[in-house]
DNA sequence: CGTTATTGTGTAATATGTTTGCATGATCGA
DNA sequence: TCGATCATGCAAACATATTACACAATAACG
């Protein structure tokens, strides 16, 4: 609908380089290079500028950008509105999200998706929030999920549309036999001296627990690195420190390990956004995978348990 | 920068069938349904109906038509906005309009333009108002100096900005021993018993001396056809009849009749409009053309003469 | 009521544009 | 100085769009 080399231009300033962009776009960097020069050709100005080994966008590069962004909101729009008007849509619809969302909040609103439009093609792609935007631009995707990171876009970036979607709670892990594992709730500040399992540098779980602890007065003591939640509920079980789970991430029941609710002013939680391209939102689709996310959701938090060890 | 098959759809829209879109487009039939029916399989709807040997647009249709008016509009003004920011540019600009305007008003629009952007290759076509519109929209135009006519698109038409530019006085035009010709000025309704020398019916001339005379409360007589003012000229110099002239149209001196103004509340004119693309108006070139067209224009018929021989 | 001119669509051949693979030049870090 | 990273240019492979032509359906005409 719209000429793909503002894409190519729009991935190009996204990364801040050719060969960056090509790989987001699955081109080669010869293509990108050749598409910008076009562009600037058809457009009568310098797009861009090398700086170093790399490149620089002018300042007529961000006007087209900033038109871009207006012009891709009202395509999504248009997308829409041609969407709801139709009795049976086809093509192919794609969701994406962290570990936990693909996990337990994915699948349930394909699945409502895949039976709603028989002849929709739905798509689930488990991805790091940072990769999330990527697939959201290149069309991979057309809603994600998403915790908030320090690479997350502004919620005012004229490409997407993100809302806050919940807050998923945290809750402490401890082991059985901890001082704290027979407390009913407990506050980030009482674990502020005990080693800490996070995630690996860089990664969206990473930042989550550093900036709750940051935000409760201290600093973590990190002890160990744990992508994914049973390997550190192992380490929580042996004893090696406590960590931090959200709410919606279930573990299983067979470790010696004790759920704590945190409580606080506000309570310690990661909140979930839902990314769409903009413009993007008024998608029935869209919709209907928002109302089943957020019913999956609240069938999964919901009655605020009065105890913590409901693991799995 | 926008899928030039919705400009098919456009055109397509434009005329009614998919031959003359077709044409209006420097395309063949097949290409243009070819197009459609591709642009129908992206969007995963039904654009065209048959209906008898031609075709009807649907509901989609004219809702991604709806969209791709404020895609135009958006892109005319990004390129409005970087031919601003462009020292010089170059490329191409097109000027049109009707035959008076494109004898008196545009050529030195056109010269100040090329002065002014020794780079730009500047044009001018003389085309009646319908295929101005044409030309606007395929792009082979960026202003067009037009008169409104019955099938002028409406003012809110959301794919042209158009603007009164300035009010054209009418000039009644008597052989020099008419019983009128002594007369300072006169009205349209002096002359209501005369024979009537006007365009081919479906001119945007006929239609101006038709309406007028309406207007001033009578039907003319039409007596004779006559595309050229020169032609009409040599006719009423004969004694066949009379006619209208506007002030802008200049006359050769050798003929042996007299312009009289006309009065009258208002004072019979044609009004000029001056269109772009919608969102186009904002462009440096477009904004310098229109300045030297007022500024021509008020050269042309400005104090307003208190006598009407004032031919060539 | 057949005839003729229009209109839209489909298909194979052609023209056009895009993408790649590889080679080159340039810059940065060690 | 070397190696790594990055952007770009060019010819070839590839994909896409456009045409020319043939065809079916409809409306106007005599």
């Amino acid at each position: 609908m719209i000429d793909s080399k503002l894409r190519v231009l729009q991935m190009v300033a996204h990364h801040g380089t050719v060969t960056a962009a090509a790989a987001a776009l699955h081109y080669t960097p010869s293509a990108v290079s050749h598409q910008l020069r076009q562009l600037a050709a058809e457009l009568g100005v310098e797009l861009l500028s090398q700086s170093g080994r790399g490149i620089r966008l002018t300042a007529a590069a961000r006007t087209v950008l900033r038109h871009a962004d207006v012009l891709y909101e009202q395509v999504e729009r248009a997308k829409a509105e041609l969407a709801a008007a139709v009795d049976e849509p086809g093509g192919s619809f794609t969701l994406c999200g962290f570990s936990t969302a693909a996990t337990h909040l994915l699948p349930p609103a394909a699945a409502a998706l895949r039976d709603r439009y028989p002849q929709l093609s739905v798509r689930v792609i488990e991805a790091e929030p940072g990769r999330c935007f990527d697939l959201l631009l290149a069309g991979d995707a057309d809603l994600a999920l998403l915790t908030a990171t320090a690479q997350t876009p502004p919620s005012s970036d004229s490409r997407f549309d993100q809302r806050p979607l919940l807050d998923d709670p945290l809750d402490l892990i401890v082991p059985d036999q901890h001082p704290l594992a027979d407390r009913a709730t407990a506050t980030l500040a009482d674990a502020a001296d005990e080693p800490w399992i996070v995630g690996r540098p860089g990664s969206a779980y990473h930042h989550l627990v550093v900036t709750a602890c940051m935000a409760a007065g201290f600093t973590p003591n990190i002890a160990h690195h744990a992508d994914e939640w049973d390997t550190g509920t192992a380490l929580v079980a042996h004893e090696f420190g406590v960590m931090l789970v959200p709410r919606l991430a279930r573990l299983h029941e067979e470790w010696p390990v004790t759920r704590i609710p945190l409580r606080g002013e506000p309570a310690p939680a990661r909140r979930i956004l839902a990314a769409t391209r903009l413009g993007g939102r008024e998608h029935p689709m869209v919709a209907s995978a928002l109302g089943t996310i957020s019913a999956t959701a609240a069938s999964l938090l919901p009655p605020p348990q009065p105890v913590g060890d409901e693991a799995e």
